[in-house]
DNA sequence: TTCCAAAGTAAGTGCTTACTTACCGAATTC
DNA sequence: GAATTCGGTAAGTAAGCACTTACTTTGGAA
């Protein structure tokens, strides 16, 4: 095996261990049996363990490049953002984002174990990415109050009641709700709800009056 | 010092390192530093690492007694609801959840690190005292559904929105955005608006008529 | 065929870990 | 007033930790 390709296996090998245990709680012993290698071949990859970590999240934080964010290449939301069709927008946003927690549940409980273990390169990426997502979806609901569609809230909390809703969901389902035992619905489902309900809690006056009748 | 008053001191001591550090991140030494105390006598209290952890969570679990659920001995509460004041209600629960992880981020900083180290308690736990909230609220919704007052969601799916919006608010706080850049408001604010969106969200059509005039 | 760099390892190093042993001084009990 | 219990420690122990050293294998270019 070439160097390059060694030094992937180990950095999948360790995603998958620092995922379950935590930073503290995985060993380099623990990796290099995983990797079915020596200990002193991750130590030829990586200077130290925090290098790999470090090495990790920034894989992670990096992978998939130009489709970092969820709105970018997704004709299906650009073409609802343009017709102002929120249902669909908040419905595509909500079904994405609960799909790729569900894909990829090691990359959620590896942020949160970095969030509480307070590794850097983390929180600034969490605080980027998020950032982004809020200026995204917040510019679109102001955009949306401007055109009387939805009334007059600040649009950073709705962000946060949407991202909320979407988070909590799919943290509750891997950490403590396995087997689902509290609330057993399809993504597609739980994504629908969570849109109608946002929507529904900022709807302007008008857009209730058409509604209503 | 009595034994009990040691026992209690090295818990204390405990609880903050591991809500800061996690299980693997805390060590024995540690904790007997913190408490001014000689290693041993730690392990006169507690007969392993383990097993003061788990007395962690227990005296955590059971301290406050009745008081574990937030509708208990909360008169403005159960009056809201008797009045089927929804608004009153949810503000409530919303602030009562908001000032309680803020007064003790320690307690969800513990509870976030047995998630993912996978303790057997925290989990039971969380599922008990959750699964105690989805049926309090969900019943109290799906009588207000009956009233006419809200519209027909699955009552369980709307807990899990509004419960997003706190849990989600409450940890983004604590573990990424501690400077606020993302979003800064009290919790009396936050409480009202994700009241008033999960309220909308839910509003029944008659409601919405209503309200629209 | 020889050479050599890169892939790989066995067997350490010194330090830290959870946990133990053997002992001390001061109350309390009988 | 001797015995005993109780709060407390200093100095361990064996195992485990991140990391190193000194060495072997292997595959391709000269």
């Amino acid at each position: 095996m070439t160097g390059d390709e060694r030094r992937e296996q180990i950095i999948q090998t360790a995603v998958e261990l620092f995922s379950v245990n935590g930073f503290n709680g995985t060993t380099t012993k623990k990796i290099a049996a995983a990797a079915g290698i020596s200990e002193a071949m991750v130590f030829r990859h990586f200077a130290s363990k925090d290098e790999l970590y470090e090495a990790i999240l920034h894989s992670k934080v990096c992978e998939g490049g130009e489709h970092q964010f969820p709105w970018e290449g997704n004709s299906l939301l650009i073409k609802a953002m343009e017709e102002g069709d929120d249902h669909q927008v908040f419905f595509v946003l909500a079904l994405h984002a609960l799909d790729k927690h569900q894909a990829d549940s090691r990359f959620l409980r590896l942020l949160f174990y970095s969030a509480l273990e307070d590794h850097e390169l983390a929180e600034r990426f969490v605080l980027d990415f998020i950032a982004g997502l809020y200026d995204f979806i917040g510019s679109y609901i102001e955009k949306r109050q401007k055109a009387g569609a939805m009334r007059n809230v600040n649009p950073r909390i709705v962000v946060r009641a949407f991202m909320g809703m979407l988070i909590h969901h799919s943290l509750t389902n891997i950490l403590w709700d396995k087997k689902r035992k509290l609330l057993d619905v399809t993504n597609a489902e739980a994504a629908k709800n969570f849109a109608e309900i946002l929507l529904g809690g900022i709807a302007s006056e008008s857009v209730k009056q058409s509604e209503a009748v």
